[in-house]
DNA sequence: TTGTAAGCGTTATCAG
DNA sequence: CTGATAACGCTTACAA
C-alpha cells in the first residue's frame, strides 16, 4: 500500500540510499539518475514517511503556531484569525503543516511548547502571543529550534534575541491622529480597548500623543478613554461621556468595532459624519466597508507579515542566513473611506 | 538532552522494552514496576519521541482538521472558527495536536488529505467541510484511518458510511419560524445568505416552510429572499424590498449579521422592534448581545458538537467501539432576547 | 513478569 | 557517483 524508498529503489534498480539522495537533491547524484528516480517517485505517488524522516534526524515538516484564543469576535482575535489564514497559506506553499495551539494546557497549565519540544514534533515556532514564559523561551533556545515572533513583542524575553516581525502600533496611532489633524481637527478624542493586557493600545495612544505634540495641540487626559472592545460600548459613548463627545471634532477609535457602534449612534443623533465630526478606526476589519458611512481606518499589513514570517522560519529551519536575527517593524497604512 | 526510554531503563535498572510496556500501561507489567517507571519518567520529564513512535506503528498524536477558509467574518466562518477553538480544546485535553488545514493546496490544487495519508502524519480526520472529493473519501477509507464529519453532510460521500455530528438546520429554521408564529406573526419573511453553496440555508428554509404549513399559513415565494451575508445587505433591505418589508410582521434572518444590519435600519426608520415587527436571527454570534434591541436567535450547540466529535475520533483512533458508525444530529436551541 | 532482538523508513558514514 | 550498513527511538513477537 504505502510506497517507500525501497520500493522505488527496486523499480529503479538502484539502492535505497541512492533514492534517498536523489530525492533530496544531493549533489553527488548524476542528473540522469535523479531525473529517472524522481520520475518514478512521482508516478508511484511517493511521499516521505514523516515519522521515519524525523526519526533519522531530518525535519518533521511541522511548524507550531502558538497563539492566544480569545472569544471576542473583533479586535485582536479577528485580526489573529485572519493572520493565521495567511500564515497557513504560506506554509502550505512549502508543504509544511501548521500545528496551531495555545501555549499552555487549558486544565493543567502544562506548557505545550515544552511538550512539543520533548516530543520532537516540530521544526520551529511561530509565536503570535506575547505572554510566553521566560522558561519556555529558554527551552526553545536550548533545543536549537528557530522561533519567529509575530505581531507583538514578548513580555518575558528580550526581543533583541529573537527574529521578529511586528507592526508599528505607535506609528499607526500617530498616522491616525495626524490624519484627523490634517483635516482640521483641533480636539481629538481617542477611544481604546480595555480588554487585553496587550501593549498595542498603549503604543497607539503614545502615537496619538506624539501627533498632538508635533502639531502644537495640547494633550488632555480626559480625551483618552478606555472601554470594552464592543459595538455597544461604541454606541453608548454618547451616554457614557456626553460632555466629552460634544466637545470634540475628531475621534480616533483604536478598534473598528467601537467606531462602528459609534457611527450608528451618531447617525441616530443626527450628527453628520464626517461633516460635524471625523472618525477613524483601526484594523481594517471587513465590516469597515459596510458601515455607514464606510469607515476610514488603519490597515495592518498582515499578509506581508505572514509572508515575511513564513519565509523566515523556513529559512531558519533550513539553516539559511541564520547567523544573525532579522527584526522588522512594518508600517501600517491609512485606508481612506468616508468617515473622515 | 533528550531523554529516551533507554535513559529511563538505565535509571530504573530494567530493559527499555519494560519501560515501553510500563508507560503504555501494558497488562503484563506489575503495578509496582509500572509505578516506579512512571515516576522516573515524570521526574525526568520524559515524552515519547513522536517520530519514533509513529514509525514503529503506533500513533502520531495528530488529528487533521480539514476546513474551508472563508474570509467573511460572520456566518459560517465565524461559527467555524469558534468551533475550531472548541475542537482544539478537547483534543488538547487528550494531548493530541490539531493540524488545521484546507483540503486542497491553494496553488496546485493537490489534495492535502492524500498527502497527509501518504506521509503518515496523522491518526485521523475531523472534517468540517462539505466539499471533499469522493476520491479523497476513498483514500481515507483505504488507509483505514478514522474520519468524523462535522457540521454538515458531505456532498461526495454517502453520509451513512461516516461517523458524523451535525446540527439540525431544518429544525433550527422550523423553531425560529414557529417562535414567530407563536408570537402572533401571520406574514413572515425569511432572509438567507447566497454566499455559500452549503446546504444549511436550504434546510433552514425548508424548516421555515414546514412551520408555516403546520400552522396553516400559506407559503409565498416572494417571502424567501437571498442576499449577501453582510451587515449592509441587512441594513439595505428597506431599499431593496420595501414593499415586502412593509407587509410582514416577522422576519427570520438566517444569519445574525443580516439581522443586525436590519435592526439598525429599523431603528432609524422608527419601526419598533418587537412591537411593530418581530425579528429572529441564526447562529448566536457574540454580536447578538450587543444589538439594539438584543437579538433573539438560534444557537447551534457547537461546544457539544466539538466534544462529541473529539471523543469519537479519539475512540476510533484507539479502536474502541468502532464496529458501527455513530451518527448524531443535534438540535439547536432558541435564545430569547428582546427582538421578538 | 521481564529481557532480547527484529523491524518500522529514513539519513549518514564509510567503502569502493 | 553508488552501495552496504549503522543508527534514530520505539513497539512487539519470541524466549526465558
Amino acid at each position: 500500500m504505502k510506497v517507500t524508498i525501497k520500493d522505488i529503489a527496486a523499480v529503479a534498480g538502484v539502492s535505497h540510499s541512492t533514492v534517498s539522495r536523489a530525492l533530496n537533491d544531493s549533489p553527488q547524484i548524476s542528473q540522469l539518475t535523479k531525473d529517472k528516480i524522481k520520475d518514478i517517485a512521482r508516478t508511484m505517488n511517493f511521499e516521505f514517511n514523516a515519522g521515519a524522516r524525523s526519526l533519522s534526524g531530518r525535519k518533521t515538516g511541522n511548524i507550531a503556531v502558538i497563539y492566544q484564543a480569545q472569544y471576542d469576535q473583533f479586535g485582536s482575535s479577528l485580526y489573529v484569525s485572519q493572520l493565521f489564514i495567511e500564515l497557513r497559506h504560506f506554509l502550505e506553499r512549502m508543504e509544511m503543516d501548521a500545528i496551531l495551539l495555545e501555549a499552555y494546557h487549558p486544565e493543567t497549565g502544562a506548557s505545550n511548547i515544552s511538550r512539543l519540544l520533548r516530543q520532537q514534533k516540530i521544526d520551529g515556532f511561530l509565536i503570535v502571543h506575547n505572554n510566553i514564559t521566560g522558561k519556555d523561551y529558554e527551552s526553545i533556545k536550548r533545543s536549537g529550534l528557530p522561533v519567529v515572533q509575530l505581531h507583538m513583542p514578548p513580555l518575558y524575553c528580550r526581543k533583541e534575541e529573537l527574529d521578529y516581525f511586528f507592526t508599528d502600533h505607535f506609528m499607526g496611532g500617530r498616522m491616525a491622529t495626524e490624519h484627523l489633524i490634517s483635516l482640521g481637527c483641533k480636539r481629538i478624542l481617542t477611544v481604546l480597548s480595555n480588554d487585553f493586557d496587550s501593549l498595542e493600545f498603549k503604543e497607539r495612544t503614545l502615537g496619538y500623543k506624539t501627533a498632538l505634540e508635533d502639531h502644537g495641540i495640547k494633550y488632555e487626559e480626559e480625551l483618552v478613554v478606555a472601554v470594552d472592545c464592543t459595538y455597544l460600548r461604541g454606541y453608548n459613548l454618547f451616554n457614557s461621556i456626553p460632555e466629552i463627545i460634544s466637545n470634540v471634532d475628531g475621534i480616533f477609535f483604536q478598534t473598528d468595532i467601537q467606531a462602528f457602534g459609534f457611527l450608528t449612534a451618531a447617525r441616530e443623533k443626527g450628527i453628520r459624519i464626517p461633516e460635524d465630526l471625523k472618525v477613524i478606526g483601526y484594523d481594517d476589519a471587513p465590516i469597515c466597508e459596510s458601515t455607514i458611512p464606510p469607515l476610514t481606518t488603519i490597515h495592518q499589513p498582515r499578509k506581508k507579515l505572514a509572508e515575511l514570517a513564513c519565509d523566515r522560519i523556513i529559512d531558519l529551519v533550513n539553516k539559511r542566513n541564520n547567523e544573525s536575527r532579522i527584526q522588522e517593524v512594518l508600517f501600517p497604512t491609512l485606508v481612506l473611506r468616508e468617515s473622515s
